[in-house]
DNA sequence: TTAACCATGTAAGCGGTTACATGATTGA
DNA sequence: TCAATCATGTAACCGCTTACATGGTTAA
């Protein structure tokens, strides 16, 4: 359910396209919630037919259109009261550390192996939300400047403190992975063959 | 796919029936791979239509039965072949994250008591980690313990060095989120209202 | 005129959730 | 005899993945 919050946040601001809320999001929102097109397309069909938001076809071109969506009051009333739920935490499914518990079952080659993409797999989202945290610090990213642009000066500190505390704790995340997949490594030296 | 190598590694030890493995599972690999058993018999069978492990009707009672399952060598192939191919890394879809981000949108008491929440929920998993740990640590799991009786010595310090290095990886997410949303209820106070 | 980009989807399949369903056995 | 526990599922639904599909527009 967390998709539909996740494009709401971003229409909040103003009214986009499908194509144009895509890209958006890939630059903002999707780096905590990834969400292909084939997956915004239809939901944003879905949230227009349970009224949350206004779709209107506009020409582009001869022949071509294209469909920029609104969000409409109870959209707007809808997010709010999501913000006030308790999330539903889902249970814990974790391959990572699944497979870190039975490493003993494997080649220490194989250990290694694991580990080693491990700390490449959270170097690369480390990179990623380092430079978001980096564009927050600067004013830098695009949708966050659109959004500070219809935001009151009181709010914009807000806005701010809260990006980057979210983004705080994904660093400080990918960080962790990366520090305990080294252990690994070091473990798996340790234990020879 | 995880499902099937998490129960891979458990009817390794030794056959069981469904409703033990389930009981097994959820007090060993279930903490980092939850499932429930709607979700577990019908994976056995699977598997051994698939030929991975082999079932077999014992009866208990007068008309009560049960099946128990052993893994076969083809299963036991496809799983160490498992081990040593790299883990498919889900897109990130953080939901608390995808919260904090946007806090903002919300009251302070909204944010506060979604810190909180954060907070007991990864209390509640730190606390089930941290027992397992200590578990480990003194050999009283009785999963471990049951792997251990068919471990060869010279295996058995890499056994418990890998458990106990996944659960302190557990640990320490565990006790990062915890940190984190506890910088969070400052950051609410601290941005006042 | 051609490539890059704009623009929007459908369809099949899978893993997981939730709720429901049924009956046998064992020990107090 | 009654409750706890043993024992094993089915069915509907939902979100997500992967692959495929189609055509228009713009600028070099």
């Amino acid at each position: 359910m967390s998709l539909r919050y996740a494009i709401l946040a971003i229409l909040r601001v103003g009214p986009l396209s499908g194509y144009d809320l895509q890209k958006q999001f890939s630059q903002s929102v999707g780096h905590v919630w990834h969400a292909p097109d084939s997956q915004i397309y239809p939901e944003l069909r879905k949230m227009e037919a349970a009224g949350l938001i206004e779709g209107e076809e506009q020409a582009r071109g001869q022949r071509g259109t294209r469909r920029m969506y609104t969000v409409t009051p109870a959209g707007d009333a809808d997010y709010l009261a999501w913000m006030q739920t308790p999330l539903d935490y889902q249970r814990v499914r974790d391959p990572a550390h699944l497979r870190a518990a039975y490493l003993e079952n494997t080649t220490p080659e194989a250990a290694r192996d694991f580990l080693r993409r491990h700390i490449a797999q959270w170097e690369g989202e480390l990179e990623q939300w380092e430079g978001e945290l980096t564009h927050i610090e600067n004013l830098s990213n695009p949708m966050l400047t659109r959004r500070l642009n219809v935001t009151p000066d009181s709010e914009r500190e807000r806005t701010i403190a809260y990006k980057r505390f979210a983004y705080e704790g994904l660093v400080e995340r990918a960080r962790l992975e990366i520090a305990w997949a080294r252990r690994g490594l070091d473990l798996v030296d340790s234990l020879g063959d």
